[in-house]
RNA sequence: GGGAGGGUAGCGAAGAGGCUAAACGCGGCAGACUGUAAAUCUGUUACCAUCGGUUUCGGCAGUUCGAAUCUGCCCCCUCCCA
């Protein structure tokens, strides 16, 4: 059986999925877009060597701050890790926040490779990019709202440079889960206790030495696009930047991943079809229990 | 004691007689999500309700067809001079 652990930042889903895998005697493939990079611990709340647990743990500390990653190469990374494990486990657990990756993982999600130079495309305004997607893939027009030029961009950018456009490829998939036998475990305390405990750990983080850790990464390597989106990683770079005093760099640290954790909840809760508990302790009793 | 400026929805802050249940920002809540996802974006946020209705802008009393906006008194806050 593969238990997927669901649950929203800061609730103690590793230590929840450190005990199920001593018990369970099984691999635990991390599913979490920071956790993946090397030397992004304290702020990441990772796992560290010295802790139980750790040497079980796949997908953590496997690039560096400066390589760009995303979603179709945790795809294939995770992909490859669980067949592999699967030969030789009975039980495995996934467990992290990261939703987009575990679905692109676990469901038959296509990413087609292509390069594309979108350095036109972001000079027009929202206005002009959604005419443009209108053009060439009016299907995806229904899905993406004009505001959101991430997205607009990308499937403009996709329908240029690859056989299908996004609506397409979309379409062509089935939608469904890529292997049996899997369990969606969803933790999803009450809002109050989770921002609690939000507040509670990043103040941890900052006695824990998370600016000095920032330094020291600025330090050794040019963190890539990606790596620096990393909440806790970005405040305290403008932190040390001067643009923010610690106090607010704090706070803002605080609110970023309780608007980060309202959003993990909604996408677990409408994007999986998932067994959910209210705490911790109940859904450990359901996975030990059977 | 003298002078000046203020009190607007959870917070900050516009509005200076009708177009205002009240801009905007923040926070909250809800939602979307197929290549930066710890990202990006959307909706909603006095109260009750389907239309629609009810009560609001420190308090009370006025002026007016009509007041958050004008007048009087009162209560608080900030700054300056004693």
């Amino acid at each position: 059986m593969t238990y997927v652990i669901l649950g929203p930042t800061g609730i103690g889903k590793t230590s929840l999925a450190v005990e199920i895998v001593e018990h369970l005697n099984c691999p635990i493939i991390s599913c979490d877009a920071f956790q993946i990079y090397k030397d992004m611990n304290i702020g990441t709340g990772k796992i560290m060597p010295n802790e139980k647990g750790f040497d079980r743990h796949y997908l953590i500390n496997k690039i560096t701050p400066e390589e760009t990653y995303s979603v179709k190469e945790y795809q294939s990374d995770f992909r490859k890790t669980y067949e592999e494990l699967l030969k030789t486990n009975k039980d495995i657990v996934v467990a992290g926040g990261t939703g987009l990756y575990i679905k692109a993982a676990l469901y038959d999600y296509v990413f087609e490779t292509y390069e594309d130079d979108t350095s036109d495309l972001e000079k027009m305004d929202n206005g002009a990019l959604y005419n443009l997607l209108t053009v060439l893939d009016p299907e995806s027009t229904k899905t993406i709202h004009p505001n959101n030029r991430k997205r607009v961009i990308h499937a403009i950018s996709v329908a240029r440079s690859c056989a299908k456009t996004k609506s397409e490829g979309i379409d062509s998939q089935e939608h469904k889960l890529l292997y049996d036998n899997i369990r969606f475990i969803f933790v999803n305390p009450d809002r109050e206790l989770v921002y609690e405990n939000i507040n509670k750990r990043v103040d941890g983080m900052f006695k824990a030495g998370l600016v000095e850790e920032v330094k020291a990464l600025l330090n050794k390597y040019e963190l890539s696009v990606t790596a620096r989106e990393a909440i806790g990683y970005k405040e305290v770079i403008s932190y040390l930047n001067k643009e923010l005093s610690l106090e607010d760099c704090i706070e803002l640290v605080k609110k970023r991943s309780r608007n980060y954790a309202k959003r993990q909840v909604t996408f677990f809760k409408h994007q999986f079809d998932c067994e959910t508990y209210n705490s911790i302790k109940e859904a450990k009793e359901a996975i030990i229990n059977g």
